[in-house]
DNA sequence: ACTCGATTCAAACGATTGATTGAAACTTTT
DNA sequence: AAAAGTTTCAATCAATCGTTTGAATCGAGT
C-alpha cells in the first residue's frame, strides 16, 4: 500500500514536472531532469505516471484548473453589475491567472505553459480547451455582446473579444522581445505591475469597444 | 567553383529548411527531414551551411527581412500624413508581414516562425531584434506618442503600442485555440480576411488610444 | 521472524538526433 | 586526357532520448 514516502516521491516528481514543463514545454523537457530535480530515479516517472505524456497531461490540467486563490477568469466574474464592472473583474482575474505563479510554485506561470502549448500543441489540448478555455471565452463574449448590442454581427463580437484576449496574453506571447527592447526594472513589484497592466487593458478595451459600437451605429 | 547544380542543392535545402523550421521550430525540426524534402543527402546541411544552427540563423534572417512585395511594417509607413493614416498603413503592413506567406513560399508565415522563437528563443534572436524588430517598434511608438501628446508618460506609450502589437499577433499566438473554438470557414479568402482584421485592429486601437488620451487629460 | 506487495534503483535497450568520415561522382582547369 | 577541386553519398559516430528490466530495498500484516 502506498505510504507517505511513496506519495512523497510521486508528489515531488509532479511538482518538479510542473516547473520543468513550464520552463521548457513538453518536447524539450526530459524525464531525466524532472527526476533529477525531484531527487528520484529515472524510472519513477513511468512507474508513478505511466509515461512522460501522461504526466504532462496531468500537469497541464493542474496548471489550467486554477484555484481558489487564483481562479480562472470566468469564475471571478460576478453575474450581476454593469458590463463594464464585470469586464473589469474578468480582465483582472484573467491577467492574474496568466501571469501569477500557480499556488505553491515559485516558477510556474500558466502563460509559460500556454505559450509552449500554442507553439507545439499536444493531444491534451482538446480537453483543456473544452474544460477550461471555452467557459472563459463564453463569459467574455457574452459580456462583449452586451456592450455592443444585439444588432452587432458575430464577427465583431469575436473581433473585440479577441482584441481583449490578445492584450492580456501580450507579455507571455512576446516576453523575449520586451526583455530585449525594454528590460523590466529590477526589483519591480509584480502585483502592482499586473494591476496596472489590467487597468490599462480594461481602459484601452473599453475605448476600443466604444469605437466598434460607434462604427456599428454609423453603418 | 560552385556551379548551377551546387547552387541548386543549397537553394533546395534552404527552401526546405524555411518550411520545416516554420512548421516545427528549430528544436523539433530535423536535418533529416529537411534534406529529405530537398532530395539531398543528410550531410548536405553541414557541408553547405556548417551546421543546423547556422542554417536556422539564415532562415530566420530571411523570414524577418521582408521583401518588396511583403515589406516590414516600418518600411510601409509613410513619413507624412496624419498619425491616424500612418498608423493605418503600419497596421496593414504589419498584419500582412505576419500572416502572409513569404515571397515564393506556400507555407511559411513569419508568425509561425516567430511563435516558435518566442516559446524557445535561439541565440539568433538578439540579432533579429536589433536588426528588424527595433526599427518597427521605434516607428510604432513614435506614432503612438504623437497621438497621445508629449505629456503622456512613457509607460502609457508602451502600453498602447503593446496593445496594438498584441492584437496583430493574436491569431499567431493562439491559433490552436481559435481553430478549436471557432474553426475558420473553408475556402475563406485570406486576403480579404487580413484586410478586415487590420481594419478592426486599427479601429479598436484608435478607440483605445483615444480612451487613454482622455484618461490622461482627466488626471 | 517471515512473507508479500509496493517502491526504488542501477543498468541497459532501442530509437533518434546532429555531426563526421572517406570514398565515389562530378566539374572545371590545365 | 590527366589533374585538381567541388560536391554527393552511404556508413557510421557519439550523445541523448523515453522506456524497460530485474534485482535490491522497504514496510505492513501475520
Amino acid at each position: 500500500m502506498p505510504d507517505d514516502n511513496a506519495l512523497n516521491t510521486k508528489e515531488k516528481i509532479f511538482r518538479a514536472a510542473v516547473s520543468v514543463f513550464a520552463a521548457k514545454g513538453f518536447a524539450a523537457a526530459t524525464v531525466r531532469e524532472i527526476c533529477s530535480r525531484a531527487g528520484a530515479n529515472v524510472a519513477a516517472v513511468n512507474y508513478h505516471f505511466g509515461s512522460k505524456e501522461k504526466l504532462y497531461a496531468e500537469v497541464l490540467d493542474f496548471v489550467f484548473a486554477g484555484s481558489e486563490a487564483l481562479p480562472r477568469a470566468a469564475a471571478a466574474t460576478p453575474a450581476v453589475g454593469s458590463p463594464e464592472e464585470r469586464l473589469a473583474a474578468f480582465v483582472r482575474a484573467f491577467v492574474r491567472s496568466v501571469y501569477q505563479s500557480c499556488e505553491g510554485f515559485d516558477d510556474c506561470e500558466l502563460g509559460a505553459v500556454f505559450l509552449h502549448e500554442m507553439a507545439n500543441p499536444s493531444p491534451a489540448l482538446d480537453h483543456i480547451v473544452d474544460r477550461y478555455i471555452r467557459p472563459d471565452a463564453r463569459v467574455l463574449f457574452t459580456l462583449v455582446r452586451e456592450m455592443l448590442g444585439p444588432e452587432a454581427p458575430e464577427d465583431l463580437v469575436w473581433g473585440c473579444g479577441g482584441s481583449i484576449v490578445a492584450q492580456v496574453l501580450y507579455h507571455c506571447a512576446i516576453g523575449p522581445i520586451t526583455s530585449r527592447l525594454r528590460p523590466a526594472p529590477e526589483g519591480m513589484d509584480m502585483d502592482a505591475f499586473l494591476d496596472g497592466f489590467a487597468d490599462h487593458v480594461l481602459r484601452f478595451s473599453l475605448g476600443g469597444i466604444e469605437a466598434a459600437r460607434r462604427s456599428l451605429a454609423r453603418s
